[in-house]
Formats: structure tokens, C-alpha cells, sequence
DNA sequence: AGTATGCTTCGCCATGTGACGAAATGATCC
DNA sequence: GGATCATTTCGTCACATGGCGAAGCATACT
């Protein structure tokens, strides 16, 4: 159908979402961790993963107060991740803000979650 | 670069332009004939080819007064033709009003452009 | 040269979308 | 049971995008 191609194709047309699918390229993320690494706001974040799991590109997990999310590996989208996703990730990795995702992804990775979501709750109330 | 995917993905993100891309599947097609398919103003087809134009999804050739668009063979995209469009086809020939403009199609493409192109600007003077 | 014709560009309006903070939800931890 | 915490939902605002008509630009007809 239409509808399934129309929301693949805006599910992709959007730069942090771009950047959401191939940080969670080869692992499983927590949403605080993509807050992290997007530094935007929480509302934010859960809204473009939303949009990504409806058309199909992620499937989530729930751990505890955790939610994982990961790219959906069954072919739900008419866009699935394995065709679609090989061409798309051969462009984005090329890409500065991509690399320094990549960059920056590690580093909150040698921290636990736990702590990580400390922090982002201590910055809440002023510093 | 993420600029060209999302430029890709974007175009795709429309139900007008997809239409468009079905229509000029194995053939081309010049603008009024599209105008002609979807019923839209001439600035807006004119503008939604463009943005196909932009995205690497489709080229043009100018004979005389018409301009025909064809899609792009050459890999110009991050999701070609080639590779892309054959999934998203499959799930798009199964669409209604894809399917409703394929016959429209076929009706338009029995008058020769220059008649058409007469009867649209018949219209446009109150009927 | 001047007029008509096909297409594009420009300016405008209505609607869609991304960002956020505030409030709601669901789960854990005293 | 109440406090705390991670995430989602809701309401709102600024900006992007699709639609159109009017004006502009080429090209062809006479």
C-alpha cells in the first residue's frame, strides 16, 4: 500500500531520525542513551522513535524503567532494513555528524545506563 | 552524505510524487501529460517534478515546447532506481490509486500530446 | 515582429512537522 | 503506600511543505 511506502519514506526523511537508525546499527540502545547522544529533549526523542517504530524500521523492549530499542530485523517495512538500510548506511557513514555520533556513542557506552541516567536527572534541577 | 538521503527520502515522502514515479514507469512522459493524470495545477506538478529532478530520481529532455521527464537509469541517488524502486513498485502496484491512475494512464497515452495539450488550455478559458 | 503555448518561478495561504515543557503513565525502591 | 525515576502523551509554538493563481520565460506558429 501507499501508506506503508509514504511512512518508510517519512520515517527517513528527517536527520535525527537518520541518526537514531544507525546508532542503533549492530546494538540495542535505551532511550536515556539516545538522549544522551542526541541531547535532545526526552519528549523529543521518544516521538522520533515512535515514528521509526511505526513505520517499521525498530522494535523496542522493556526492561525494568528501561525501554531498548533496536532496528527491526523481520521485513515488517516495505523499505526493510536489510536492502534498504545497506545503500542508506553506505551514504550516512561518510557523513561528519554520523562519525561523530559514532564517536561520541562509544564514550556513553563505557558509561553504565544506570549512572548515565543519573546524570541526565541531576542536570534537571540546575546543574 | 545525509544531505542526499534525506533529499531522496524526501521526495518519496509525497503521495503525489510517488504517483508520478509509478506513472513514469517504462515510459516517458511530458509534464502536461502528467498534468493531465493527476489534475493538479501546472505550478504544482511543474515544482513536484523538480523536487524528483533534485533528489536524482528522475530526468528531462526538452523537444520543443514539451519537456519530458524519465526516470533516472544512472545511479545518481543513494537509492536508485535500480535496487529501491523495484521494492517499493512491488508494494505500490497494489494500491488503489495507483492502480486507477495506470488506467488513466492508459487512456491519456491513446491521445496524442498535442491534442491534449489543446483541451487543457480550452479549460482554462471557462470551459 | 507579435501572438500563442508549455513550463517554470514567485508569492501567498492552509496544513503538517519538529522542538519543547508540563502533565500523565508505568515501574522500581524505600 | 508514597517517593522517585524513565518514558510517553499532550498542548503549544515556529517553521517547512503542498496547493494554487499570476507573472515570467522560453519556443513555435503566422
Amino acid at each position: 500500500m501507499i501508506r506503508d511506502v509514504l511512512s518508510a519514506a517519512k520515517a527517513l526523511s528527517d536527520r535525527t531520525r537518520l541518526r537514531i537508525l544507525m546508532a542503533l546499527d549492530g546494538r540495542e540502545l535505551c532511550v536515556c542513551q539516545v538522549i544522551e547522544l542526541l541531547r535532545l529533549a526526552p519528549a523529543t526523542v521518544s516521538k522520533h522513535l515512535s515514528i521509526l517504530y511505526q513505520a517499521g524500521f525498530v522494535e523496542s523492549r522493556k526492561a525494568g524503567r528501561w525501554v531498548y530499542y533496536r532496528l527491526e530485523t523481520d521485513a515488517r517495512s516495505p523499505l526493510p532494513s536489510g536492502v534498504l538500510f545497506r545503500r542508506v548506511r553506505a551514504s550516512l557513514q561518510a557523513d561528519d555528524t554520523i562519525q561523530a555520533d559514532a564517536r561520541k556513542l562509544a564514550s556513553i557506552l563505557r558509561i553504565d545506563p544506570e549512572t548515565l541516567c543519573k546524570q541526565r536527572s541531576g542536570k534537571r534541577q540546575g546543574r
